[in-house]
DNA sequence: TTCATAGTTCATTGTATAATGAACTAAGTA
DNA sequence: TACTTAGTTCATTATACAATGAACTATGAA
């Protein structure tokens, strides 16, 4: 098969209106079973059943067992990271009536995208960190200056102990509502576990929003010169 | 519409057979004609013309029309950046396989078009001068600026002068090989002249090829770090 | 002029695949 | 044990939308 036809192939798997409900839907890194997904894509359990197999033969979804339950979830970052990159692609105009809806202001303004934070919220800190040369871009990725490396631990976050894992250290993700890279991979997701762990913000109940608490105002503030 | 449905929305428009292949050929960053796509994705010219009208729509396309042709290019950096990062979640990659390029002969390399530089050679001066920030590209003309002045006049070309006459002083034009824009105009006629009075170039007889001679690559080089 | 080529529009046809119903396994429950 | 719920498989039906032919505009060339 050619590049070209891989391409066609991710691309139609992601391109049904049911699939594509229901890849959005998990996109809050949750695992979901069969048939919360067939209620979300308000399509019948069976043609859940035959989208997900399609899901989960592309490598885009795993499964787990539990008791009589099958649990889906995203099969790893770069998925959500796609999913949410497509959603840039939305003609501004319509983008404009999204994010201007009061009930979504929220979500646009600070979200979790699978690991780590993301809208504007997760926009500006990255570019915070990057004005205050903790990290720095290139090409896709960003490094960790030796600053940055002391501005981590102080977080108790070790840079060199993030850089052993498996995963993607640290790279652009790009946001849908703002159009912009903001911080991903193992130190995105060390860095948002961080500010939940300590209450800088905490996740809303069922949904992807997340609110900043005044601890976490301050500190932005102290250690970003966020606000 | 919710924003899962215009996610759907995207990501149909992207999971069309046809669609993917034309979008993946565009990824070059050159424009192709209506009717070269149709051959790229094996489908009639009346089909070509529905799917790049939907592209055109969502604005993942735009269109130049020049005489009789229509050419088609992305609309912007991000969608190529979204298409290539959708194809990273080809399954067991074998994503290695290079693409291959047609070899380009001298007269795709450098030729004259009409009374300025085209060809890769115009295409990459083009670029070198956007780069160096002599020039500036403005809707489908190119601005000089305060530097690109002075750079001129090191080459006895004077921007003043030019923008008297009564043709147009510097506008783009899209060049058949590389798909892309390079400076026409007065501005480019003067620079053409002055290429070939000086021996920087010179032209093939019976031909619109050029070559370029070794003092040219060592100007171009230094004047715009060229190659 | 007239002809050729590039491209589009529209009505019709064709087809891939999503949705569905029925029948099934497998796990939990009373 | 029988019964319920979760989920799948398979054969059939339905449908969205891609492909096509015919007719059209517009540019360029002979």
């Amino acid at each position: 098969m050619e590049i070209e036809n891989k391409f066609g192939y991710i691309a139609t798997l992601l391109g049904d209106k049911a699939r594509a409900i229901m890849l959005w839907s998990l996109l809050d890194g949750k695992a979901y079973t069969a048939t919360e997904l067939s209620i979300c894509a308000n399509i019948s359990r069976q043609s859940t059943s035959n989208h997900l197999a399609k899901l989960l033969e592309a490598q885009l979804l795993i499964v787990e067992k539990q008791g009589r339950h099958r649990y889906y979830r995203l099969a790893n970052a770069r998925v959500a990271q796609v999913i949410e990159s497509m959603a840039s692609l939305i003609p501004d105009a319509q983008i404009k009536s999204i994010i201007t809806k009061p009930k979504s202001q929220s979500i646009t303004y600070a979200r979790t995208c699978y690991d780590h934070l993301a809208g504007e919220l997760g926009v500006k800190i990255t570019d915070a960190l990057v004005k205050q040369k903790i990290i720095e871009p290139i090409y896709n990725k960003y490094i960790v200056s030796a600053l940055g490396v002391k501005w981590f631990s102080n977080l108790d976050i070790n840079i060199d102990e993030l850089k052993l894992k498996k995963r993607s250290f640290a790279h652009k993700c790009l946001d849908w509502t703002e159009r912009r890279h903001h911080l991903a991979g193992s130190l995105g997701t060390a860095l948002l576990e961080y500010m939940i762990c300590n209450d800088w913000i905490r996740k809303k109940k069922n949904s992807r929003a997340v609110l900043v608490t005044s601890l976490g105002t301050k500190e932005l503030n102290d250690r970003l010169k966020l606000f």
